[in-house]
DNA sequence: GGGAAGATGTTCT
DNA sequence: GAACATCTTCCCT
């Protein structure tokens, strides 16, 4: 895989911490897919944290199930969810191994593969609409169930972080989830603040 | 540009 | 049977 110029990996320690910490502090760093022998590329704006503890939102709250069951291995890994029937969703799981917490990443800046983004989603004209959303990214980088479980530091989808973005951190937004019921009043998500590719205002 | 409807697999009640 | 961490299309203003 070819990783962003003057990218580093991060340490496991990085998704070892506070889901809401990593949901916040992975704004800006990019995510890699390898994707038909080409490295997809985007920067991540977007995310919302589910936690283990007083959050029914959660998919971990109810226990574990076949589902559910990657979310609770340690950080570090891909917990990828079908939902509706139509979509995929990434998370990136936090903590160490049995709690069930993990980061949503909601939406990314195509940076690198664009035609390889606009092949996986036909009828899209703009790059701003190829993955600002949690089901439009899985698609645009070809992600699916099959990656749900990929380590995250040896696997096709990898976390690179930019040092820029650490010296220099993104302005971040709080606000509340988006589109759940249960727990949906806690300041669960996490956006660079002004950027144009928030999957909602 | 905005609201409503439909798609449709898996889990939970 | 209902709900679900969503997106697109169609129709209206």
């Amino acid at each position: 895989m070819r990783k962003p110029r003057g990218s580093i990996k991060p340490q496991r320690n990085f998704f070892l911490r506070d889901t809401t910490l990593v949901a916040r502090e992975i704004l800006g760093h990019y995510l890699c897919v390898e994707s038909s022998g080409k490295t997809l590329t985007g920067r991540i704006v977007e995310t919302e944290a589910y936690m283990f503890r007083d959050d029914p939102a959660c998919h971990a709250s109810r226990g574990m199930t076949d589902r559910n069951c990657t979310m609770f291995e340690r950080g570090g890994v891909a917990y990828v969810y079908f939902i509706y029937g139509v979509h995929y969703c990434l998370n990136v799981v936090c903590g160490p191994a049995g709690e069930g917490t993990a980061v949503l990443i909601r939406s990314v800046k195509p940076i690198d593969g664009l035609d390889e983004m606009h092949r996986n989603r036909p009828g899209i004209k703009d790059d701003v609409n190829l993955a600002n959303g949690p089901g439009k990214l899985t698609q645009a980088f070809g992600i699916t169930g099959e990656d749900n479980g990929t380590d995250l530091s040896t696997g096709r989808i990898r976390i690179f972080l930019d040092p820029d973005v650490m010296r220099n951190k993104p302005e971040v937004v709080v606000a509340k989830r988006v589109g759940i019921v249960k727990g949906s009043e806690k300041p669960f998500r996490f956006y660079i603040k002004g950027n144009p590719y928030i999957s909602r205002k």
